[in-house]
DNA sequence: TATTGTTATACTCTATAACTATA
DNA sequence: TATAGTTATAGAGTATAACAATA
């Protein structure tokens, strides 16, 4: 199920389709989070909160920062979060505008569980590719994205 | 910026950091993707259509199935996008029942700039590598979602 | 009867602008 | 004045259920 079109465009500069198999791979994962994400009734985004506070405490901007979002958008994200009890806001004591938001043990428990089962939905894929090649494959991603 | 956590869990079966690894390229491709999009007053999904539909034309239900989303929202998305001139929905001949959406030239003519536009947007990130690299990279990303 | 697509409905996600409280 | 966060508002994206038209 190609998601977007392979590049086949003599004016193309991508020759090698560097592009096309990140965007398509990118996808694919995508697709595995958003299902994982659904299995747990979080979206996306919730589901990078989680992340995100796994092991982190973080002010509303702070979280915002680190999803690319408006603070404005965060407050009904933690909001929603806080109801179903898997995030507390937290008044800040050093300064009193900030409000710090840290993930609750059911929280804490949801993110351990959502990692493996993305581990595991993630694995038939990257399954598909041999130990060294998949030791190959992080290399080269982390080397691209500036971590290790 | 870290998007999700790294894993550093010693039950953890990815030890080498493949999912990691994936996850992560991923958020930073879709965040690309994300702001190609908007500089065109595009949401990720109006640029999937746009991409999905630049050499191909596809009845309403096959659009959501590439997609993965449901019929239902098609209908406002499709409306949307034909409400800019984008594309077109052409009744089917053969089959009364059937919608198909096809782009317009202004559509296609759009979709080819924004097919640039994401490749310069992701070459920052894909050039920190080696062409040697490039190419490997692509191999192993290709393999590992099937095409090729 | 089954399939295709739309509509009605309800929620989540998102940004912008205006606001409150604190620094 | 500047910063942190919320609220009000508006619109897009999404699914479920019910529906009309066609096969």
């Amino acid at each position: 199920m190609p998601i977007t079109q392979p590049a086949a465009h003599p004016d193309d500069p991508d020759e090698g389709g560097s592009v096309d198999a990140l965007v398509q791979a990118s996808f694919a994962t995508m697709a595995v989070l958003n299902k994982v994400g659904a299995d747990h009734d979080l979206s996306l985004t919730q589901l990078r909160v989680l992340a995100i506070l796994r092991d982190r405490r973080l002010r509303m901007t702070g979280l915002a920062d680190y999803l690319g979002l408006d603070k404005s958008t965060m407050t009904g994200l933690v909001q929603r979060a806080e109801k179903r009890g898997l995030l507390r806001r937290v008044a800040n004591r050093t300064d009193g505008r900030v409000v710090d938001v840290m993930l609750t043990t059911a929280g804490v428990d949801l993110a351990d569980r959502i990692r493996h089962h993305v581990a595991q939905s993630l694995s038939p894929m990257i399954g598909t590719l041999s130990q060294p090649d998949q030791r190959r494959l992080t290399t080269l991603l982390f080397r691209m994205i500036g971590r290790r």
